[in-house]
DNA sequence: TGGTTTTTTGGTTATATTGCCAATTAGACA
DNA sequence: TGTCTAATTGGCAATATAACCAAAAAACCA
């Protein structure tokens, strides 16, 4: 693989690695409905505080996701909402397993 | 976050994952083109035969490719094309970032 | 059967990720 | 200024990933 190419795999990676972590996922369907703050976020997934706040770290690192002050509260917002679109693909293929595993059933 | 949410969360986040690695994306890009055995891969990738084989059988194991054996030789090949699609939408991302860096500059 | 080729598996080491707690920072306001 | 509240950062321990080499398996052929 060339230099070249294997900078750009890397970039893209980064971005992917940040969506795999299932509280990460969950903020993001999260964040598409309205923006949350931080300690709203970190109820919902029912995890410390400090962890979600660096899982979005993580997230606006990468571009997924922005964030606006108010007062002492950070409220996060989805940034580059395609992001979305990465599901419609995962759950067929979560579908497509399901399905093999019924045939070896049947 | 609910335990079934949870579960469909940590799923997903597994297919994801199984993406987010530079040499697992160039393989899929690869293989988006014609089925390759794991000699050739590694060739491709320039990496050990063994380390490409785990990372087939990491994508396989999350239903992304297929194999297929013919004498000694094991073809893999894309399962769920719709992976492809992840592309866009990360490259999209990555422009945003390179636009807001060119804007920093100006 | 023995030898060759291709792939997988086991084992080890190095690195990265994750989650929590504790401490710090930042803003609002009495 | 002192004291809230909200968020971030640092630090640590546990776990997961990744890469390589060596060894085992699998399929073929002489």
């Amino acid at each position: 693989m060339e230099a070249k190419t294997q900078m750009r795999m890397e970039a893209r990676a980064r971005v992917l690695k940040a969506m795999a972590h299932p509280s990460r996922l969950f903020m993001v369907e999260q964040l598409n409905k309205k923006e949350r703050c931080v300690a709203e976020l970190a109820q919902a997934v029912g995890a410390d505080v400090s962890t979600v706040s660096k899982h979005l770290s993580l997230l606006k690192s990468v571009g997924i996701v922005d964030d606006r002050k108010q007062g002492t509260q950070v409220f996060y917002r989805l940034k580059t909402p395609c992001v979305l679109e990465f599901f419609g693909c995962v759950e067929k293929v979560l579908q497509t397993n399901l399905q093999e595993q019924i045939m070896l059933v049947k």
